[in-house]
RNA sequence: GGCGACGUGGCCGAGUGGUUAGGCGCGGGUCUGCAAAACCCGUUACACCGGUUCGAUUCCGGUCGUCGCCUCCA
């Protein structure tokens, strides 16, 4: 039995779907507004890995992740650079792409964007309306927070608390302060589509209760996103789709934990982020990946170049070790070992220990020259249901070893060059002319490259 | 101020009422001509103060500290 932290109920749960053999699961995407970060990168992470874990328990999961195009900053973050909110968001929406491509989460099943469901927005704001819970109000529409009663449920914030110091911006017509807008009225030179309102645009909730609904209807069971997303956002999400429909949205409410820069929160209105693109290309994204899932996906974790190196070392033993031994039929004791750490509450901390306890143990085997497949094996299946080879490996260039090669007298480049001087030392090697050899190494691991001696002969390795 | 989370060994980071997390780093060893890799051993901790208990890092209460949300945010 899987057993899940619902944040709705602050507690651990057993996961029991809607229908049997079937997750629905809703995941709040960016807002396509800025470069990605690596807050977004591990936000994306936890839910891919929640994703795969539970279509390897065998369920059919249906994934929902939705871009929200057309929103306040989008169209203050265009209006500074001077293009259009759709060039903006298709320019920022393909950069999330790539960094999600980069760290090996997997396409959703369904990717709605907020400005192809106008029409659904209409008609949930229209239903709300019918039902009592909004008014329009100068060319907006608000839901009436007071309405309904439930208000406040999943982030335990209580309606008359949040009333105190609570701040109107200006040119807003709300009855209450707590009320949201559902709809909002287009202002001279903003994009706006036609509604029973006047033009304007959504609020920046009603997309993802619009989309959720169509794609996976009401009571679903998974609805996941940063833990900064509980108050408002996922709050006004409930109180919008469950006005209208009068059932729950979600059954399991599923947040992430942030990633701190210096102890802080990364946070890209604070100026205190890390762009992803710059770390996928300069290092790849499996050590990301993998510094990602070694803490719980609810827990905050700290990032910094040094627990980036220090994630690539860890990376590298896990490497070494699926080059040396080839997989076999998995050893079913340890997948079985998986599963129950897995079950819990998706605990990849303890999954990415077993990983490398059977690492361990396979080298230890393989050292004694016996058979570890069936190891190797596990450690593949567990890989993959982590999606850490999915992701963009580390790019290998080939350091430049061109002095060394001069040095030596050395006439190839590149690689090359690095072959013809493993082979002169193997010669040098071979006639005991050892200080010869070793100023080889030495000088190849001063230009990055690391020499490795084995029953095969001698492989490198960049430093 | 309200709500919530958390304080673990040099660093990161799990977990548990009494018995080895794991990774990185560091020290020693095995192997190797010497290295590297791999393996073995060591570095062995749970903020502080009370309480419950035969026994608490783990449960309860308090203190101190850190962080998140309450405004846009993964």
């Amino acid at each position: 039995m899987i057993r899940v932290y619902n944040t709705l109920t602050r507690r651990l749960e057993d996961f029991e779907t809607r229908e049997p053999g079937k997750v629905g699961m809703y995941v709040c995407g960016p807002t396509v507004q800025s470069e990605p970060h690596v807050g977004h990168g591990r936000g994306a992470v936890a839910f891919d890995v929640i994703r795969r874990y539970l279509t390897w328990r065998g369920y059919e999961v249906t994934y929902v992740r939705n871009i929200t195009d057309i929103e306040d900053k989008i169209i203050a973050a265009a209006a500074e650079t001077g293009e259009s909110t759709e060039s903006l968001a298709e320019r920022m929406g393909a950069r999330f792409a790539d960094a999600y491509r980069g760290l090996g989460v997997l396409a959703p099943d369904h990717e709605p964007k907020a400005s192809e469901h106008i029409e659904e927005i209409i008609d949930l704001t229209s239903r709300l309306i019918d039902r009592g819970l909004a008014y329009a109000s100068d060319g907006d529409v608000y839901f009436r927070v007071s309405a309904l009663e439930s208000y406040g449920k999943l982030s335990g914030t209580r309606p008359e608390e949040l009333r105190a110091g609570y701040r109107i911006e200006v040119g807003e017509s709300k009855i209450d302060p707590l009320d949201f807008a559902l709809w909002k009225g287009a202002k001279p030179g903003e994009p706006y589509w036609e509604s029973p309102w006047g033009p304007g645009r959504p609020g920046w909730h009603i997309e993802c209760s619009a989309m959720a609904g169509k794609y996976l209807g009401n009571g679903f069971d998974i609805h996941g996103g940063g833990s900064d997303l509980i108050f408002p956002h996922h709050e006004n999400e409930i109180a919008q789709s469950e006005g209208a429909s009068g059932e729950p949205l979600a059954r399991y409410w599923l947040h992430n934990g942030m990633v701190n820069l210096g102890g802080e929160k990364m946070s890209k209105s604070e100026g205190r982020v890390v762009d992803l693109a710059t770390i996928l290309s300069g290092r790849g994204g499996q050590a990301m990946r993998l510094l990602f899932l070694r803490a719980h996906y609810r827990s905050p974790i700290e990032y910094s170049s040094e627990l980036l190196d220090d994630a690539e070392e860890a990376l590298s033993r896990l490497v070494r070790f699926r080059e040396r031994v080839a997989p076999g039929e998995p050893d079913q004791a340890a997948l079985e070992r998986f599963r129950e750490i897995m079950d819990d509450d998706f605990s990849t901390p303890e999954a990415v220990s077993l990983m490398f306890d059977l690492v361990r143990e396979g080298n230890r085997i393989a050292d004694a020259g016996g058979d570890a497949a069936s190891l190797a094996g596990a450690v593949e299946e567990i890989v993959a249901v982590l999606g850490i080879f999915d992701a963009l490996p580390a790019p290998d260039e080939i350091p430049d070893v061109s002095a060394v090669a001069e040095r030596f007298g050395v006439t190839s480049s590149g690689a090359e060059a690095i072959e013809d001087l493993i082979e002169m030392r193997r010669v040098a090697r071979a006639e005991r002319r050892f200080e010869e050899a070793d100023a080889i190494r030495t000088a190849l691991e001063g230009a990055g490259v690391q020499l490795e001696d084995g029953p095969d002969g001698t492989r490198w390795v960049r430093l």
